[in-house]
DNA sequence: TAAAATATGTCAACAAGGCTGACATAAATT
DNA sequence: AATTTATGTCAGCCTTGTTGACATATTTTA
């Protein structure tokens, strides 16, 4: 009551927990999760002068050589500056060159060097450890499980970018079956 | 050949696939299920003029009502300074209060307003509605299965911070069993 | 063919949220 | 009394996101 603001600014001492209807468990172990899972490369990246961004870039031209720059950007959900500035130190660092478009000479098709291969599987490997080590001795099954979870906490909208990435359990050599 | 640096600069035209011994589907479900999670809250911090990083302080504080600045840092793993910026202007808008430390005088114990436990909440029901709706008819064997590895994932070191949280499934009611 | 639309690049400017290092204060510890 | 600790604060830097404007080459359309 000793309050000007209709609020009530004393403190709460009492935590929410998972019975205020809220899934707090699964939500803080994606933090965690996701903090740690990203740490990973940020060490191979610094020696680089590259951040994330550029990690990001770097995969998915590999996933999908050739993609366009538009492509990437509707992958990425950034600006076009954005992209910009970090896709021009890669190409600069010869990590990634641009290839005129065949049909349309308007489009940059975004290709991986070989340097580029070799930066992205590096980068991938520790967390693929990670992600092996976190596997542990689960079977098949639980495997399914969480990679379904995981898939259908994409947006419905998006979940057909993952499938038309080459060699994703849940969607193999784009198109066929 | 026709390259002065002694890599080849030429494009790559294949893609990286899981059998280059690199779990490329979890990495990419993670990094997509990581950024819808996460824009959820975004259009309601937008109201107030808020970002990820007050999302963060105020959902801990609210789940470890009293814990000290130094302890909050630890748990976010970020500086003091980026801290402070953000911390301020949750206590300015009366989402969070300061107490002094009863034992430690020096010490500044961090409480949740009324106000500051409704915006948590209100923050955390769409990603939980997300999570719920990603898990849909799973099994509770399942659910667990997603809740073990997520966890595994985490640095050992830093798997404590997690099961140190209340009602969390795998580290209830703090320090008993 | 001329006009309009498209793909890309680039410039300037801004904001959020990380970072570092330095320094001040109060309180606790030695 | 001296030192250490917990916190706050100042100045300044970096990365990576944003917007809006504009230029160029090329394709499509009228």
């Amino acid at each position: 009551m000793t309050d000007r603001s209709g609020t009530n600014a004393s403190p709460i001492r009492t935590a929410i927990t998972n019975e205020d209807g809220v899934d707090l468990s699964i939500i803080e172990l994606l933090f965690f999760a996701y903090r740690d899972f990203t740490s990973d490369p940020d060490q191979i990246l610094a020696e680089y002068g590259f951040g994330r961004a550029h990690h990001r870039v770097l995969h998915f031209v590999n996933r999908m050589p050739g993609l366009t720059v538009a492509e990437l950007l509707d992958v990425l959900k950034i600006t076009k500056q954005s992209l910009a500035r970090v896709l021009k130190q890669l190409i600069d660092t010869g990590h990634i060159v641009q290839v005129q478009g065949p049909r349309d000479r308007r489009q940059r098709e975004l290709y991986p060097t070989e340097k580029g291969r070799s930066l992205a599987l590096a980068l991938a490997r520790p967390q693929s450890r990670r992600i092996s080590a976190a596997l542990g001795n689960s079977s098949m099954a639980e495997r399914e499980g969480i990679e379904r979870f995981l898939k259908a906490m994409v947006n419905p909208e998006l979940r057909a970018q993952i499938d038309n990435l080459p060699g994703t359990t849940s969607g193999k050599s784009h198109g066929d079956e």
